[in-house]
DNA sequence: AAAAATATGTTATATTATCTCACAACAATA
DNA sequence: TATTGTTGTGAGATAATATAACATATTTTT
């Protein structure tokens, strides 16, 4: 089911070198909703590189202007798109194995 | 090249509680040469999923008895043996290429 | 223009994580 | 019995991270 590339392991200061972006932005952005990062118990942030993926999409579009909220939604737009995506996958696999069965 | 599964982006408490393992047997079979870390700068060790996967292999290994000098030898055994998988495949797609240019 | 919101840096203080090294203990082997 | 292998634990030092507050440009709104 998930895989290695949404599993959240990677710290924050992991994240600022792969990314090159600073701490504070890193969590100013994630205070604007732009991304949830996992929590270890005693409260540190746990990265995924789909987490990293996405701050640098997000650092990309901020060099081109674009607010946060902007962004946000770009995101969750591109995040409903995959979903759709993943469904019709799914539904193409469970027809082909009723047809098969 | 380099996919996620070899990027060295874990801190060792997390491949701790992935594993199971305590961080004094992760960082002792370092030393016994069965893995290797990356390093930061200021010498904490980062590790791949790869290196979890290992890891998890000596786990195992370890619970049937095995001590580290043996496992140590069959991991290089697998890893020679992707090795030559890895060049074989290289060398078709190259047999590929040269056909269809 | 004035006020408010955005985005980021910086500083302070506290807590947690990690490092290395050493010593202990016990099991397995020579 | 002496040695080697494996792991735990403790000490002391350093590094990483957390939250919160304040400062400051730069936009956006009103």
């Amino acid at each position: 089911m998930s895989s290695y590339k949404e599993k959240k392991v990677i710290s924050i200061g992991i994240v600022s070198e792969l990314t090159g972006l600073s701490l504070r932005k890193i969590r100013y952005y994630e205070e604007r909703g732009l991304l949830s990062p996992g929590r270890t118990g005693k409260g540190g942030r746990k990265y995924s590189f789909d987490d990293v993926e996405t701050l640098m999409k997000i650092a990309e579009r901020r060099e081109e202007g674009v607010q946060t909220a902007e962004i946000k939604k770009e995101l969750n737009k591109e995040k409903t798109k995959q979903k759709i995506r993943d469904e019709m996958i799914k539904g193409q696999l469970n027809a082909h194995f009723r047809m098969r069965k």
